[in-house]
DNA sequence: CAGGAATATTCTCATACAGGTATATACGCA
DNA sequence: TGCGTATATACCTGTATGAGAATATTCCTG
């Protein structure tokens, strides 16, 4: 499981996700909420905990998870470079963009559907 | 391929978008840039094709693939209620995120590491 | 129209991985 | 100490999918 992106793939990595980004949870809770078996959540946990999108705490028997925001973060960087193609705001980065895009040729045609 | 996530678990398809990003590009451009077989490039073209994240235009015996925006914005909006866990900014929603959490017992203790 | 360039598709194979079941470990309490 | 609760791990199995090689399709050009 390299890639914080292949952690994510799997939906109910996600749901984990968004469930504990409201609150701390523990394994029991996250189980009851999603209805899925036990070992099922725990193994989704381990993915989630060894790629550092959770950290976790001991209290008596159980375990409360929680969201760690590191590998999010990448994935908010890594979508940085495409924004320019949705917000309509025009910065220095995007006319610089439009520029090279412009000199390779038959001029600036962005965004047109088949 | 269901969601956008699985589509972009792959990192061969992230470097695709990638390189669009900056501009168009046809698929010899992109076999050469990625030194990856020309099938593997088509076929992970496909994928990103039929999850909507490109388009392509026909040219002569090129094709032109471009970014599609829809499913990174998305991911993008997917990601919105954890920006708060690393946002400096205190926004209404982060207020009253912080308000359940309170009111759901021991006390506000955010982010803290194991 | 033949030949060649550019791209897509098909096939086979190997492998990663999610689901399910059973079991192990850790801890609190009577 | 022994039982019950909470969580983790191990094992097995089926399946989805990426790599690689061969081939099909499309379209330009001479």
């Amino acid at each position: 499981m390299e890639s914080a992106f292949a952690v994510l793939a799997e939906p109910h990595r996600r749901a984990i996700l968004s469930l504990l980004s409201s609150s701390e949870r523990s394994v029991g809770e996250l189980t009851h909420r999603l209805r899925l078996p036990q070992p099922s959540v725990s193994k989704h946990l381990k993915v989630l905990r060894e790629g550092g999108f959770v950290a976790s705490r001991v209290e008596a028997q159980r375990r409360v998870y929680r969201v760690n925001a590191k590998p999010l973060q990448e994935v908010d960087a890594w979508l940085a470079p495409f924004r320019r193609f949705w917000s309509r705001h025009v910065d220095a980065l995007e006319q610089h963009l439009e520029r090279m895009e412009g000199s390779s040729g038959k001029g600036k045609r962005r965004h047109e559907q088949p």
